[in-house]
DNA sequence: TCCTTAATGCAAATATATTTGCATTAAGGT
DNA sequence: ACCTTAATGCAAATATATTTGCATTAAGGA
């Protein structure tokens, strides 16, 4: 039999460097300071493979920021819904407010945006955070917890977080437990 | 006394119609399709004035897509905090919603991203959408009305409509309303 | 080990974006 | 009406981005 790809080996190891080259870079300067050959150099790669893998900066930028926010995140579970979305909350607005998380976030927006082929992918993103969220509510259900709709916890908690993070506003655990308190009905 | 800048008559008349070819290109390309050249094309300019200008093609659609989301909304005033909130969500979720709305939001964001110079820009442009949030929460102060922060109005109502819009969720009037009822303490 | 060929590198070619020099137009003041 | 010069247009020059052709390397299977 013949091979059609060869995903190993060589190859494996210049997405690997390449994406670290993209990671370094994008800790350091701004999305739109990236370019091919900057990238290429970086990871000591030559800028035509990068072009034949991934035709496009924003491509390939995408496709990193995507790795990194889709990494799973520790699902809280400490039998309350209450602490479970604090938990979940303050952890993912640490990792927004430090330079890297909020890095990649701003990158995955800036690069999905222009695009209009990738809305189905801008959604795709959040399906981690939404399963996420629905495994919460369904323990929280389970136990016989009052517990709010998944969209609210979308709208209410991770909307904010990232709007915040977006424009430039702080975003620290503070904030988080204000949104906790909020969506959990601590009333006015 | 010898004129510095010269505003008026032609550059004027360069202006208007630059922006009337990113308006009309925006509404009907994408946001990364567009270039120098074709905004000049359309606007029936030499480039090199759009370049001298503007410098680069970010700039430029950004300074476009601010002057149009800076333009005032017709702030209601119906006598009740509820129905004020509910009116003006509304209208942003309309406005959000409809081609043109998402399509200058969202190149704004792609526009004001890559750059890290332009936190304070992106800040900026949420002044008039906070100063008339004040506006409604003072009014309704001033009738002895219970009301939520200015915090919290923009991290329940405007998070979440930009939210949406952004990741291409669906934005309309009865999504505004939740998020109105859930704000002022709807309970679970 | 050997063979096929996917993946890469390199240099040159091409395309596209941006700048520059200079002539022309027309604000805006006298 | 006239003068100065900011703003523009145009063509050419330059820079940058992207593609292409071909040689080389090394997966991955036999």
């Amino acid at each position: 039999m013949i091979a059609k790809q060869r995903p190993g080996g060589r190859t494996a190891r210049t997405k690997s460097s390449v994406f670290e080259a993209v990671t370094a870079l994008l800790t350091e300067r701004c999305y739109g300071a990236l370019n091919m050959t900057e990238i290429a150099e970086r990871a000591g790669v030559a800028a035509t493979s990068l072009y034949r893998r991934w035709g496009d900066v924003r491509v390939l930028i995408l496709e990193v920021a995507v790795e990194r926010l889709m990494q799973e995140r520790p699902l809280p579970d400490t039998g309350s819904l209450a602490q479970d979305l604090q938990d979940w909350a303050r952890s993912i607005a640490v990792s927004l407010a430090s330079p890297e998380g909020s890095a990649f976030f701003q990158a995955f927006i800036a690069a999905a945006l222009p695009t209009g082929s990738d809305v189905a992918a801008r959604l795709d993103a959040l399906k981690p955070r939404i399963a996420q969220i629905e495994a919460m509510l369904d323990r929280a259900a389970a136990r016989g917890e009052a517990a709010p709709s998944v969209d609210d916890v979308v709208d209410m908690l991770l909307a904010p977080l990232y709007t915040r993070t977006l424009f430039g506003m702080p975003t620290d655990e503070s904030v988080a437990d204000r949104l906790v308190e909020r969506l959990l009905g601590g009333g006015r």
